[in-house]
RNA sequence: GCGCCCGUAGCUCAAAGGAUAGAGCAUCGGAUUUCUAAUCCGACGGUUGCAGGUUCGAAUCCUGCCGGGCGCACCA
């Protein structure tokens, strides 16, 4: 049990001694709010004076002796109006750190109650390039994922793609009329997206161009052989495409049933609302009509066709009956916040009214002119060529740092490649995932790609320094936790350390409350940079007694997994050197 | 017109109704014979858009206004 989770539990017993109901008030038990004040704080008896008609001093002291906390700390003062504040006795925080040290899962528990959570994110349109705007949904969906599971929970991973959509009209279209035959040979995935572009741009200048496309997407839905023959030609290409940028990424999916997957199902669907009564037909189109919205929600248009939101209608159904999840989450655009509402809403009026269902909304990525990145100007940044970018960025700077190393440089051509691959990428996905995810993102490639302050690469660059550490005593952590010998927090900047390292798991608590992986970042942050300061303040090697090694050494391999494991959380890697 | 989101240091952003609103960048000053200077220490920087209200306590909740973004019947 983590310090926090364990003082709540002390707290609770005496709240519900004085007849409250505990999870009312609970989380006004929490970390302190400066390191002054002590390690935690309890904001009870301002909350509570009221309903007790006491002065919250008064209470404070009552909760106090109520409540038995002697054994994990060891300073308990009332402060200001009535806060409590609690320090954690050293014996406590050198014991629990030192049982961490054996322990795979860095003391971080598994949660008692396990749910189900399908998760859908990234979800691209397949048959155009991969762009900046896709990276938020990824990049967000699969920290969430991580984390889920990390805590114990049943997470399957839905890429819903968009294989279904006017895109093919527009391919088909384009291959019927401009392909290159032999440029589809040698690339055939090129050879697509140019048709895309080519297409794209003829039906915006040109609306017969425009009414082609919508045929030939009409035809591909209605099962004109010769386009469906194109389509199953063209997928595997596709996909290939999004197959390898997930690779680059480490993004992946339990599932990817995408828009065509459900196509048969729609017809039957829409038929079945109706003779339910939930779905009525209107001005020709077949609508839900929803209370407390204005516009209803359409499920087939008057010329029959079937649109995003009768797909989405089916997709919740397939999976409430397959996987019977306690939650679903759509990692989208909050400019679709209307969408999912009316959405949300139709599934209650099915019945589906036990399950959570959570738009993890995030801002839109913006372009440095404050403008949406357009997904149908052919202007945008192709995903590939991003991370291309950053990737080649990093390693401007791995080979600075490894030519200007004092006994010459230590990195083979290939190390090089692969620290900057790994930075690089780590870097790009961090810019994204350290800011809230509600707030617009502009994008900007030196901010993404600046490698100091709030960066992924400050704290892979402290976890390198750890095993620097280990490399130059010759030892693995393998051997350090083998031997004899506990954790000691000698001094101040050891002490915030360690407590540090054992606050991993209030951080996790706190990005799942919300699914806000930004609150992870802040903390990692936070982590690299008590160690930096112990860095500087606190030999290892030279510690002036060999347990006091001992101790920094199993602190330092802590702090080490700790920062792995958060970063791997949030779907970065950790090289030994950079 | 209606609805949703946002407005915090020069810039990019944090902040769980709690104490003196925090970081990074930028600027300025300092630290390297000692485990990686992709680092550390320090300084400067604020009427949290404005005005009311609720509360022991408001950046946070409520109301109004100002400014910005997004969305609102047959795109996804």
């Amino acid at each position: 049990m983590s310090l926090l989770t364990e003082l709540r539990a002390r707290f609770a017993v005496s709240l519900e001694s004085l007849g409250e109901d505990p999870k009312r008030w609970i989380d006004q038990v929490r970390p302190a709010q400066s390191p002054e004040y002590g390690d935690y704080q309890a904001n009870l008896a301002m909350c509570l004076a009221k309903r007790f008609a006491r002065s919250p001093r008064q209470l404070a002291h009552e909760l106090l002796a109520r409540t038995e906390l002697g054994d994990l700390c060891d300073r308990l003062e009332i402060a200001g109006p009535g806060f409590i504040n609690m320090r954690i006795r050293d014996e406590v925080l050198e014991a629990r750190l030192t049982q961490s040290v054996h322990d795979p899962r860095l003391g971080i528990p598994l949660r008692q109650q396990t749910e189900t959570f399908v998760v859908d994110y990234s979800a691209p349109n397949v048959a155009k390039p991969m762009h900046v705007g896709h990276i938020r949904s990824t990049v967000i969906g699969d920290a969430i994922c991580r984390m889920l599971r990390f805590v114990g929970h049943r997470v399957i991973s839905d890429n819903h793609i968009g294989d279904w959509g006017t895109q093919f009209g527009m391919i088909i279209y384009g291959w019927r009329h401009f392909a290159d035959r032999t440029n589809f040979e040698k690339d055939p995935l090129g050879e697509l997206g140019r048709l895309y572009r080519l297409v794209n741009e003829l039906a915006e200048k040109d609306p017969a161009v425009a009414q082609a496309v919508q045929t030939e997407t009409a035809k591909l839905h209605a099962g004109d052989p010769e386009n469906r023959q194109l389509w199953q030609q063209f997928m595997p290409i596709c996909l290939q495409e999004i197959e390898s940028i997930y690779r680059r990424l480490g993004v992946t999916f339990d599932y990817t049933l995408g828009e065509s997957f459900y196509h048969d199902r729609l017809p039957a669907l829409v038929e079945d609302l109706r003779r339910r009564g939930i779905a009525q037909e209107s001005e020709g189109a077949v609508c839900i009509f929803l209370e407390g919205f204005k516009a209803p929600m359409i499920i087939r248009k008057r010329d029959g066709a079937f649109l995003y939101a009768t797909t989405d209608l089916a997709t919740l159904i397939y999976r409430m009956e397959t996987w019977q999840p306690d939650w679903i989450l759509y990692v989208v655009d909050h400019r679709q916040s209307l969408h999912f509402q009316q959405l949300f809403a139709a599934a209650r009026l099915l019945g589906y009214d036990k399950v959570k269902l959570v738009h993890v909304s995030f801002g839109t990525v913006l372009g440095e002119d404050g403008r949406p990145f357009r997904t149908r100007s052919g202007e945008t940044v192709p995903l590939e060529a991003l991370l291309d970018e950053a990737v080649a960025r990093a390693r401007k700077i791995v080979d600075q740092n490894d030519e200007a190393k004092p006994n010459g440089p230590e990195l083979s051509e290939e190390e090089r490649a692969r620290i900057a691959e790994v930075v690089g990428i780590g870097a790009l996905k961090y810019a994204d995932l350290s800011q809230n995810r509600t707030s617009d993102y502009v994008f900007s490639f030196d901010k993404m790609l600046a490698m100091n302050g709030n960066t992924g690469a400050y704290m892979q660059y402290a976890y390198a320094r750890v095993r620097s550490i280990f490399a130059k005593a010759g030892l693995t952590p393998e051997e350090v936790r083998a031997r004899d010998g506990s954790i000691t927090l000698k001094t101040t900047v050891e002490r915030r350390l360690g407590l540090g390292i054992l606050r991993f798991a209030e951080a996790i608590d706190l990005a799942l409350e919300d699914f806000r992986p930004n609150l992870l970042t802040n903390y990692l942050f936070e982590l690299a940079t008590l160690y930096s300061t112990f860095y500087e303040t606190c030999p290892v090697l030279q510690a002036e007694t060999p347990e006091l090694r001992q101790s920094r050494l199993l602190l330092c391999d802590l702090t080490a997994r700790t920062i792995q494991k958060g970063l791997e959380l949030l779907g970065i890697g950790v090289v030994e050197r950079m």
